[in-house]
RNA sequence: UGGGAUAUAGUGUAAGGGGUAACACACCAGACUUUGACUCUGAUAUUACAGGUUCGAAUCCUGUUAUCCCAGCCA
């Protein structure tokens, strides 16, 4: 009930039940292909696997799929290991490689082979293609389908020795050549590939295929539970095949969740790596991206990300999640975590007439409301000070609770002002106000028991610290991009998805660099410091706001 | 077109082997408030459709429809 029941606890749970398996026994793993960066997708996986090992004290392992190796990188093997280290799923069963499984998965290819379960076949691509019809075409037995086992074992051989060039021959499993499941129509197995691997260099010039491989290496590393989402459950039959004619016991089992959507983003991979070869952002952690190391640079947590998995529910549908729910999560962790600071975007003057010159007066304001452990802080106070351009309105909309001419607002921790004048430039733009505090109030309440509505936040002119601030908005200009064709997405890309602030006014108690941290800019959202950008704070989500402007 | 999967409020997840549809987010309406934040209250569903069994069906039966996945020597 807390803890988020799902279908793959209950078949879990049964099994555990049934005897089948001591709870320490339950072994998962993440098996990512090392041919681009985690996104928040991939992190459902993450977190389903790794969570199932944590609830039964199993092991879990990361295992970079890396069978392939015209697409695969360190660049990527380094950044998926730093993603996941960070988002604290840790891999307590190891770190492993596909490719240190090529020896066994070529032992095993010839034992089937001895047992008559796999042939070289000659058939090029097209011919495949041909022989193995579609849908609506019976598949064709291939002419070399009845090699005898001394003949394909010989030329298993020579393809492993670099003989033959690519794509001349594979070796394919003897399963069904007119499956309903065309993916059972006598799979390929190994590829010849004369190409280095990241891992292997030149080692080896054939190289198994996922369909393949998979089974071989969940099956020896002990892996019990192999959850992945739903797009491979045309695939189990397969899965199954390979573990059953090799011959695995005890063997691992497959199991399917629906993947996971997310409104107002994309998490196409392809996409995702055009957008950043492109240059349309910057970089694969570009802070608009759904890729962990963009949440992380935005500011979220791994908290708050995991939780948003847990939240959403895991189940064998295809959902599109709203992202809202992402920004719940991170709102409620940062609400009651973030301390608070004053920050004035886009700042606007005001002058106090009636404070002296040259006074100085700290107020001291909480570091959270909502924790009086995160303790108080102290807050110069002058004459001159900055506020929000949108604090201020010369002609109020209906329900305007913050400071208009003749109005009074409160000053959030201090005084409560009225605005008198309002001063304009030459081209009519406001560019002072001027306005006079009620002094007898300090930080309290007025003393007539008048109720002020608005609190607006302020900082002092002579000590504000300036920064630029970037605001983030989604991707797209539509929830779900799915509903477009691929090819379309670009026109779909917000425009205003980045906003950028010069000349923002912070308090001075911002002037301390604490890097990492998370603050809420009171009434303006939560930031944290960018890790690219010189004193630049990035928007990590808004707060919300029910003022809605307009009636 | 062959095979497979899925259908519960705007979104997503619940309702151990039939008994008044629950929760979260979003949205709307109020209360509170020295952040219009937070918090609190309230409102929102003929359970894809059509039949059937039953005193009673989201749960059982029959049929229909919609959406998604598969025709890489990618994963």
């Amino acid at each position: 009930m807390g803890d988020n029941a799902n279908f793959l606890y209950e078949i879990i749970n049964r099994h555990i039940a049934e005897g089948k398996y001591t709870p320490e026994q339950i072994h998962t793993r993440f098996p990512p292909e090392p041919n681009g960066y985690l996104h928040i997708g991939n992190a459902k996986a993450i977190y389903i696997n790794w969570s199932i090992a944590r609830r039964y004290g199993g092991k879990f392992n990361l295992r970079y799929d890396d069978t392939n190796p015209t697409k695969e990188s360190d660049e990527f093997v380094r950044a998926i290991e730093e993603d996941l280290r960070w988002l604290e799923a840790e891999p307590d069963g190891g770190i492993f490689f596909g490719s240190d499984y090529f020896d066994a998965c070529y032992e095993f290819a010839k034992k089937l082979i001895k047992d008559g379960k796999a042939y070289v076949c000659d058939l090029s691509g097209e011919e495949l293609r041909e022989y193995r019809g579609d849908y609506n075409t019976e598949g064709r037995p291939s002419p070399y389908r009845d090699r005898s086992v001394e003949e394909n074992l010989d030329l298993f051989e020579r393809m492993k020795n670099g003989e033959f060039p690519d794509g001349s021959k594979t070796l394919r499993a003897k399963i069904d050549v007119n499956s309903p499941n065309i993916l059972m129509r006598d799979p390929a197995l190994f590829r010849i590939r004369h190409a280095s691997h990241h891992r292997q260099g030149n080692k080896w010039c054939i190289y198994p295929l996922y369909d393949y491989a998979h089974p071989i290496q969940d099956a020896l590393e002990g892996i019990t539970h192999s959850c992945c989402s739903d797009e491979f459950i045309v695939h189990r039959p397969l899965y199954d095949w390979v573990c059953e004619n090799i011959g695995f016991d005890p063997r691992p089992y497959q199991y399917e969740f629906g993947r996971m959507d997310v409104t107002y983003t994309v998490m196409s991979k392809r996409y995702l790596r055009r957008l950043v070869e492109e240059g349309r952002v910057d970089g694969w952690d570009d802070p608009r991206l759904p890729t962990i190391c963009a949440l992380r640079r935005r500011g979220y947590t791994p908290s708050a990300i995991f939780e948003f998995i847990r939240r959403a529910g895991i189940d064998r549908n295809r959902a599109t999640i709203d992202i809202n729910l992402l920004e719940y999560c991170i709102r409620e962790e940062l609400g009651a975590t973030a301390e608070r600071r004053i920050a004035v975007i886009e700042p606007l003057k005001v002058v106090i007439t009636n404070y002296p010159e040259n006074k100085t007066e700290y107020f001291e304001l909480p570091n959270n409301p909502t924790n009086p452990d995160a303790g108080v802080r102290s807050v110069p106070f002058t004459r001159e000070l900055w506020i929000e351009k949108s604090d201020f309105a010369e002609v109020p909309p209906p329900k305007f609770f913050r400071l208009k001419p003749g109005g009074e607002v409160r000053l959030m921790g201090a005084y409560i002002i009225r605005c008198n004048d309002v001063i304009k430039n030459e081209k009519g733009e406001i560019v002072e106000l001027r306005c006079e505090a009620d002094l007898a109030t300090g930080c309290g309440m007025p003393k007539d028991g008048r109720k002020i509505k608005g609190t607006i936040h302020w900082v002092s002119v002579k000590h504000a610290v300036t920064a630029n601030v970037i605001y983030y908005d989604h991707l797209f200009t539509i929830p779900n991009i799915n509903e477009v064709d691929p090819s379309e997405y670009d026109a779909y890309l917000n425009p205003d998805s980045m906003k950028k602030y010069t000349g923002c006014m912070l308090e001075p108690s911002l002037s301390e660099d604490r890097g990492g941290v998370r603050y809420q800019f009171v009434r303006n959202g939560y930031f944290i410091k960018d890790t690219k950008n010189e004193n630049t704070y990035n928007r990590i989500v808004s707060l919300k706001d029910s003022y809605k402007p307009q009636a």
